[in-house]
DNA sequence: AGCACGCCGACT
DNA sequence: GTCGGCGTGCTC
């Protein structure tokens, strides 16, 4: 009885994507067990690939004689790694992936670690002595300087690189400081703990509903019971005290909290709060980090240096080994969910998690998605509510709906409003800032010819290209890039004419309008530069710019005290995307862009310019109604039949020939028609995605409805079975998507 | 993914 | 005659 290791390889192919099983040496005995890496020969030639240990075996129905043995093992695996795979198991029924994909996604990818050092900016002046060269940067307008100091004065000791991305400060812009002996920049070990940093802060009062909302967790924690919560909690009510709570709570319980942010909100701010109450026991992730560096944040993590991590959706496989609690902020962020191969949706692989390790989740939001505030109503989830503002001082600012159809009627062909003009001009007039915002990028962003009226194309997706300043094309969607044609391609016109994006548009229009204003833009060009994102909003938050223009990104996490206006130039521009979820979407963004006015001491106002004010996810925005919104939303969901009152099955086929697209997705219909007919399944399609050719793929989508959760299931099962139709679908890329 | 086997057209 | 094109199938 000889135990055989069972192997998955290092091959995302379906046709490789099964156990295979070696022989174990002798040698190599007492390491092997599930969850190791391990390198083996593979195939005719037997190439050395790697794999990963899922089990052990007494059996096999594989002649014995021609089964291979292991060739190495990577030592220092840790129990919870067998969790770990146990996850990816069910990741990969649940997101139909292969299990190879489930496990690197679930097990930190083992790479070389970087040298365990930091450069750090060390003050080697006493905080008095900052405080005045602060002053003087004030009065001389050194924004930078004046972010350093600022910082300094915080902390004292500064590791630059986090420094340098969250405050925009540059090796040039130090170099001054450090010959003038006022900082000075060391490279130091890296503690177990990354630097010194103790918490400083204790625990903040919380009001009634804090407190109510944290002791309902503890309570039910402390009598055994492990839920799901959500957290509904008014912009500016004070969840992330709550969160802190339950974290102080778990950790004392000895056990270890994973804190999910959306990538976007992550902000030095929201770093240093965390880093502040619990000191070195905090574990940051981000996109940012090299390979090297994320894998050593999973061994700290695995060996106890660390008991909180914080990060965007992949942060949630931290390979703590005894979880005590998820709480996943702004529950309603699209970016949870994975666009990438096992489109894993984070909320409910943290459930998943959860349960295995006996630890409660928290979701928490200002605006709950549809589906977890049903979710809720449903029992599912226990709902905990904070209605009252934290801050006393912050008021609520007032919101105006502006009818474009009307400014228009009236004589108005500008892109303000008479009130927004009126409202921007007083506020200029008052040195108060103002931000605009553009929900969609790209709007009216085309070239197109004045002869024939074609629009220049990508030629490998079916999109407009979009022009930008510099002169040149660009498809948005796969980055392909060409000049802007002196002549029309289609009729050989001369007058073909450029557009501009929609907030390059604004922003001219807006320099046009008030010439005197300084402003600034922030989308998807301005910021592809790494660290302009953060130096933009330090920028215009220092006073460097009086509007700041901008799409989503300028109303997501940044609170500014001085904005006391903010407009929204049209509302309902991202209220009819094709998708049932566009007016959650808009609501959601037209709340966030109302919470950023008047989050300081000062009065704000709101503009909504829209042709749609009777819209009910605009008039509820404009009331700050989330329950309003929640509410007729959730009829026209029934009404038309959509997710959360009935489960949908979304299959997405793509091909780079389009009458293989076309074939195969009709045959898909066909076939589940007929399997399925008789369960009141309802097909819708195939229609053509959008857009329609992306990266030279044709895609088409097949929609499925049904009440149950586990016919849609037994559905997709049928449909991958299908797939193995080789005529039919080797030419043809199908994933599915289970709500 | 790689590699081998195998069945057709083009060239030494 | 044989070299090499890639379509097909297998890998513990």
């Amino acid at each position: 009885m000889e135990p055989y290791a069972d192997v998955i390889i290092d091959l995302s192919v379906k046709n490789v994507d099964r156990i295979f099983q070696y022989r174990i040496p002798d040698h190599l005995k007492e390491f092997v067990k599930p969850g190791v890496q391990v390198n083996i020969p593979f195939g005719k030639g037997n190439t050395e690939r790697k794999g990963i240990v899922v089990g052990l075996s007494k059996e096999t129905d594989y002649d014995p004689e021609k089964m291979k043995e292991l060739l190495d093992v990577e030592t220092g695996a840790v129990p919870i790694r067998t969790q770990m795979i146990c996850l990816a198991f069910w990741m990969k029924d649940r997101y139909s992936t292969t299990m190879n994909q489930a496990l690197k996604t679930v097990l930190p990818v083992k790479a070389k670690v970087m040298p365990r050092e930091e450069r750090v900016i060390v003050s080697l002046k006493p905080k008095n002595e900052i405080e005045t060269l602060l002053i003087e940067a004030e009065k001389k307008k050194y924004r930078a300087r004046i972010r350093l100091y600022r910082a300094l004065l915080e902390n004292g000791e500064l590791p630059l690189k986090l420094t340098s991305e969250k405050l925009g400060i540059t090796a040039a812009m130090l170099k001054p400081l450090v010959e003038k002996e006022i900082v000075d920049l060391k490279t130091v070990k890296k503690e177990p703990g990354a630097g010194n940093r103790f918490p400083e802060a204790g625990p903040v009062a919380l009001n009634q509903e804090q407190k109510n909302a944290a002791e309902t967790v503890i309570r039910d924690y402390d009598s055994g019971q492990r839920n799901t919560y959500l957290l509904y909690g008014i912009t500016g009510s004070g969840k992330t005290e709550v969160y802190m709570e339950l974290i102080d709570y778990v950790l004392r319980k000895g056990r270890q909290a994973i804190v999910l942010i959306p990538e976007i909100s992550l902000t030095y701010q929201t770093v240093m709060r965390f880093y502040r109450r619990f000191g070195n026991r905090v574990g940051i992730m981000n996109s940012r980090l090299s390979a090297g560096e994320r894998y050593e944040q999973s061994e700290r993590a695995a060996n106890g240096e660390i008991d909180i991590m914080i990060g965007p959706r992949s942060a949630l496989f931290t390979p703590f080994p005894d979880l005590g609690l998820v709480i996943i902020d702004e529950e309603h962020e699209g970016a949870y969910k994975s666009e990438a191969a096992p489109r894993y949706d984070a909320r409910e692989v943290a459930k998943v998690r959860a349960d295995m390790s006996r630890a409660a989740v928290v979701l928490g939001s200002a605006t709950p998605s549809v589906e977890s505030y049903y979710l809720a109503e449903q029992g599912e989830y226990k709902l905990l509510t904070l209605t009252k503002r934290a801050k006393e001082n912050s008021r609520l600012a007032g919101v105006h709906i502006v009818d474009l159809r009307e400014e228009l009627a009236e004589g108005n062909r500008s892109i303000f409003s008479r009130r927004l003009k009126g409202l921007i001009e007083d506020r200029l007039a008052n040195r108060q800032q103002v931000m605009l915002f553009m929900n969609r990028r790209g709007y009216a962003g085309f070239v197109s010819c004045r002869s024939c009226g074609k629009a220049m194309k990508c030629p490998h997706c079916d999109v407009s290209l979009t022009y930008h300043k510099n002169g040149r094309l660009k498809c948005h969607y796969c980055g392909f890039e060409r000049p802007l044609p002196d002549r029309c391609p289609a009729c050989g016109s001369p007058f073909i004419a450029p557009f501009g994006t929609g907030t390059q548009k604004l922003e001219e229009f807006t320099k046009r309008e008030f010439p005197k204003a300084r402003i600034l833009r922030m989308d998807a060009d301005t910021t592809a530069k790494k660290g302009a994102h953060e130096e933009i909003l330090a920028t215009f938050a220092e006073g460097g710019a009086d509007i700041l223009i901008g799409t989503q990104m300028i109303v997501k996490g940044h609170d500014f005290a001085n904005v006391t206006l903010v407009g929204v130039m049209a509302a309902d521009l991202s209220l009819y995307a094709p998708d049932y979820k566009s007016a959650e979407r808009t609501f959601e963004l037209l709340t966030q862009a109302s919470g950023r006015a008047g989050r300081g001491e000062l009065q704000g106002d709101v503009v909504i310019q829209t042709y749609a004010p009777d819209h009910y996810a605009v008039s509820s925005a404009a009331e700050q109604d989330y329950l309003q919104f929640y509410r007729q939303e959730l009829l026209y969901r029934k009404m038309m039949g959509y997710p959360p009152l009935v489960r949908l099955l979304t299959i997405g086929l793509s091909s780079k020939r389009e009458a293989d697209v076309i074939r195969a997705s009709e045959d898909m219909k066909r076939v589940i028609l007929r399997e399925y007919a008789l369960d009141g399944l309802k097909v819708i399609g195939p229609v053509e995605d959008s857009p329609y050719k992306l990266n030279d793929n044709y895609r088409k989508i097949l929609y499925m409805k049904h009440e149950s959760y586990d016919i849609l299931l037994k559905v997709r099962n049928c449909a991958r079975k299908r797939e193995n139709i080789p005529d039919l679908f080797r030419n043809v890329f199908v994933q599915y998507d289970l709500t």
